[in-house]
DNA sequence: CCCCATCGTCAAACCGCTTTTACGCTCGTC
DNA sequence: GACGAGCGTAAAAGCGGTTTGACGATGGGG
């Protein structure tokens, strides 16, 4: 009735639990008729290896986990981590390894979540939503627990990490706005403790050369609405905003359609992850693909090969392409920006 | 250097294993003045109990999991998954229960993670994207492992259900444009062989009364736009269109308004799903709320008790809410409809 | 005052697999 | 024809917990 040990297909095989053993994982040399026997046997009593016993005996859980520490209403309209997940399993897929995913919503529950990783549950960790001077780098390498980082850190560490250059077509999107007139250009950014947000916001004060437009967002929705409502109502209103998201962009974007100011005549409309709306939209978004799939599968790449023992790594992945769209596709509005040089 | 184990745990507390065990699990009692030593002596040492040992020993893998046979590319672009995840991750989060994760891309793969599960990863899984006619129930059921389905299950079964009401809340929607003296209405379906996509569908037919209007889309962006253009291009074209989910709305609201088509008052428009963009759109989309993160929660806790022996049972929540926003918000087109009843 | 039930702990037997050590066998070699 | 070298398999010792049966120490009841 219960399912079948490794004893069972040993015995039925005719041989030990070593050579079945053996037969799967290649570590002795089996002849090829006694693998063709414990093969046969397996196969006829539906033997599973149990994964458990698997774990505890070699030591490794064959799991990665991820722990995100995030309110589940932000979590439900967050576009990158489905896409990045999606990425992760498909790495994962081809060896048999399986994803453990932890949401919690405090400090301390994230602190227990990687303990149980550590623990057993898995044999490393893929760390998002990196903040500036995290508390996990030093956590996770107390823990001896390998692990990768999404995003570039910058205080020693020898943990992996997984940059991409986020400033690069932050630059290239002002230029594009600067060459069609646009002087009066703000940006609507996620929260500066992230290392990608304020990598977006430097990136962009660098390029404008002052931080007079630049707000500071959540990535919901709703704030991209409330920042787009006071830039709007500036007595000199900017002609083109940048938002550090689709979410903020979409909402602002309408936003600023529902007051009747035209996108892009009056507003140019820029976003940043191209949502997959994006381009579906009236007019289609402006945005920055940043392929959360791919960052997802080289971040696991990354991770196997560390637990492999390729000593920690960073590497960059090259992933953002400008997508240029109709919301910022017409000069800028000359009575805003008449001495544009 | 390594982790420290219960063995180190008892010597330090001079008790053997057992007692330790029993001291953390109650299975035995254990006197209050023996019980503090050895939690002393676990926080001296930082002990967190092997999650591999104690899964091969106690049998369970305190975990569930959930196998999703998806594209990557759409898995992206899906507002139901990261809620749901959340909901389930909720009600996990309080029992120290983890969540393994499975994205799948073929029927093969999917078979093999199932058994991966079932051979001690997970204690029991959520089946998500429930088909008519489903091959998984047979399936998991001949592997013994316990289940919830997410949707309505016409077959015999021994696995837990979780249904939702998909029907009241289109009937609503159609009385709705009715009232405002819609009579050409279409529908944009998802997938017919998904359960809920297909009583979505029904329900809307035996509202209208007819399947002239009816397409069959596949949740994407892109189906949603094609549809509608296909619909808008009719001699006889609906003034409302109703579809399956908020992703295909928007395609479709947006590719309307960019052929200069004005929503609501030329068109009226709804979804399904309530995507958090939805209400920020312009017009915001009315859309039906169907609260994921409340059924992740609802099927996990239900899967929790089945296992701990509760029998399979269906339970049916109520969460659909009809969301009436702009996009609906205008009166039938009067050249298209004069002779509404 | 003795017996038996209860309480608290110990010791040992697993759970199902991996890995190491040991050993018998078959060859090729001189 | 004895010998070392591989090769293939067996046997056993874990991995780090849980669980069960046994047992000494207490305490209450007859």
């Amino acid at each position: 009735m219960s399912r079948p040990t490794i004893s069972d297909v040993a015995r039925a095989a005719g041989v030990t639990k070593a050579t079945v053993s053996h037969a799967y994982s290649g570590h002795r040399p089996i002849s090829a008729a006694t693998k063709a026997r414990v093969f046969a046997a397996a196969e006829e009593l539906r033997w599973v290896p149990s994964s458990s016993a698997r774990a505890l005996a070699a030591r490794r859980a064959n799991a990665v986990g991820v722990v995100l520490r995030r309110d589940p209403a932000i979590l439900a309209s967050d576009t990158f981590f489905p896409a990045f997940i999606a990425g992760v399993e498909q790495t994962l897929a081809e060896r048999e390894v399986a994803l453990v995913l932890q949401v919690v919503g405090s400090r301390g529950a994230e602190e227990r979540a990687y303990q149980a990783m550590a623990a057993g549950r898995a044999d490393g960790v893929i760390a998002l939503d990196l903040h500036r001077d995290d508390w996990r780098v030093p956590f996770l390498a107390g823990l001896g627990l390998p692990a990768v980082l999404l995003g570039a850190y910058d205080g020693p560490t020898r943990l992996s990490c997984v940059r991409t250059d986020d400033a690069a077509p932050v630059a290239e999107l002002v230029a594009h706005l600067r060459a069609r007139g646009h002087t009066r250009i703000a940006h609507v950014a996620g929260p500066l403790g992230y290392v990608h947000s304020y990598a977006r916001a430097r990136a962009f004060v660098r390029a404008v050369g002052s931080r007079e437009l630049v707000r500071e967002g959540d990535f919901t929705a709703g704030s991209g609405r409330a920042h787009t409502a006071e830039l709007l109502a500036l007595r000199d209103r900017p002609t083109a905003i940048l938002y550090a998201n689709d979410t903020m962009a979409i909402a602002g974007m309408s936003y600023a359609q529902s007051r009747g100011v035209r996108v892009p005549d009056e507003l140019a409309v820029a976003g940043f992850d191209d949502d997959h709306l994006s381009a579906h939209l009236s007019p289609p978004l402006t945005s920055v693909s940043t392929d959360p799939a791919r960052r997802g599968r080289v971040a696991t790449t990354r991770l196997l090969a560390d637990l492999a023992g390729d000593g920690p790594r960073s590497v960059t992945v090259d992933c953002t392409v400008l997508q240029l769209r109709g919301s910022t596709d017409a000069p800028a509005p000359t009575h805003h920006a008449p001495d544009a040089r």
